[in-house]
Order: structure tokens, then sequence, then C-alpha cells
DNA sequence: CCGTTATTGTTCATATATGAATAGTCCCGC
DNA sequence: GCGGGACTATTCATATATGAACAATAACGG
């Protein structure tokens, strides 16, 4: 017979490990005096190699254009980041990475890389590729 | 070879995964007025069968006290929970789940009951073992 | 052209969470 | 007994997130 008990257990399991996970990647980043947030923002400007909207901001990032301009209020506020008027359309307004903002970021994806490499090593092989199964199956459902 | 570049994105599927069903479960149980934590609330204090301290629901929930409190304030705004001052300790508060707090619990947990019907609809059996053992290894480590 | 529609960023109200500071209360060692 | 340390809930400041309402601007159809 299998185990029908696990299956409430499960959700609550994935649930509680990206909890966890999350609680510990913060943690890290706080050292270099970021959030997920902050970095993943840094790091989509750094990647793009050019002044973004916050619009296009938002929709990367997968929230609201409110969230964004607060974000962003915070991170002009920190220094790494600059809004600049865009010419091409007056409604818009772009997010330019600063130096000091290019620094951070690349401390941050530093400090992530730790964590992704705690993660690895907690994680048999076998269990890795298993959980990428199981994950790419629950992305489908 | 082994997917040595499966790692990091496996890390991300893992958080978004949890993202999407947390969302997911939000919205269903903000169909009967309740969030995951408000339904954590009431679960816990139907489950004790007697009311609980606001720390002690607190450390049950894995959150800080301040929590707690603005978590009760809003639970007793809508009806589901009342204050009451525990007579062996004046400094206590405890939480006590009211009639309609009771009924919110049960609806509440109908509907989380659903979202974990799809999660194991969407999970071939093999890959909820899969993902039980990974997110098991993940715990210990 | 010009009016309608869409888009953009901001503001506000709200929900959730943390952590520091505070006031009240309890308890233990002496 | 009582004084100091531990515990209680609350308040405040802050971070993150959503969604509604708004003003400015763009874009498009006729």
């Amino acid at each position: 017979m299998a185990t029908p008990s696990t299956a409430p257990e499960v959700m609550f399991s994935l649930l509680g490990a990206a909890h966890a996970l999350e609680d510990r990647i913060e943690q890290q980043l706080g050292q270099v005096g970021l959030s997920m947030s902050k970095l993943g923002v840094l790091t989509q400007l750094v990647e793009a190699g050019e002044p973004l909207a916050l619009s296009e901001l938002a929709a990367r990032l997968s929230c609201v254009r409110s969230n964004m301009t607060q974000l962003v209020d915070r991170l002009e506020a920190d220094g790494l980041v600059r809004r600049v008027d865009d010419p091409a359309d007056r409604r818009s307004v772009l997010a330019a990475v600063t130096r000091l903002g290019e620094e951070r970021q690349v401390a941050g994806a530093h400090e992530l890389a730790k964590v992704r490499e705690e993660f690895t090593a907690a994680l048999p092989v076998a269990d890795r590729v298993a959980l990428a199964r199981a994950l790419a199956a629950l992305g489908k459902g």
C-alpha cells in the first residue's frame, strides 16, 4: 500500500522548506545590506545593461507597480539606483543602477551563490533530480 | 555526465512553486474571508479546545509576538476571536475562538482541503514520494 | 484633429511580518 | 519579603506585498 497520509503533509513540507530557504537567503543577503527583492531589481538592471522602466521591472519580477515604486524608493535611499526620466515617454520613469548598486549586486549574487551551494550540498544528487522532476510536474499541472 | 546546471534552477523552482501554491491557497481561503495566517490561528484554537495565550499562539505558528498582537486585532475585528484575561497570569492575554470563528475555521479547512486535492492530483504518486524524500533530506541538512 | 481608451507612476489603505523599546507582572534566590 | 531577572503583550518603525483611485500622458480610431 502507498502512503496516503503523506499527501497533505508533503504540501506543507514544501511550504515549510521554501520558507526556511527564504529565511536563509534573506539572512545571507542581509550581510551585504540587501534583500531578495532588492537584489532582484539590481540583477535585472545589471543584466539588462541599461535603465529599465519601473513598469518593466514590475513585470519582470512579477509584482504590481505600486510595489516597485516603493522598492525603488528604498533602493534610491540606499544609493543603489537612480530615477531617470525616459526621454521617449514622459509617463515613464526609468531606474538606473549606480556604481554602488553594481558593486552591491555582485556582492549579493555571491552571497546567494553560497546559499545555493549549501542547498546543493544538503541534497543528494538523486534527490535533486527527483525534486526537479516533481516541481516540473507541479508547474505543468 | 550529470546536469550541473540544474542545481541553481532547482532552488528557484522550489521557491517559485511554493510561492504559486501560497497564492493559490490565499485565493481559495479568500472565498471564505480568511488568509493562511488567520486560519492558522483559528485552527490552533479549535484543536486546542480552549483559549490560548498570544505568546503560545506565536510559538505554535512560529512568528514573533508583535505579529500575533496584530493578527488577533484583525481576527477580533472580524468577530472570529475574543481577547480574554488569563485568570492565572495577569500578564497573559488569551485568545478565545467565537462561534463564528469555529464555523469559519471549518469552512477554511474545507477550502484548504480542496487545494490539497488539486496538489495531489497534479503530482503523480512517484513524484509525490520523491518530493517527500527530497524535502526530508533538505530538512535534515 | 480629437475624443476615447490604454498605460504609467504615484498615493493610499490594508495585510503580513520582523525587531526594538516599553510597561506591567511573575518568580526565584537570598 | 524583596530585588533583580525573566516573561507578557503592546506600540512603533520598518520592509514587503496587494489593489483601488488618481493624474498625466500616449496611442489609436474615425
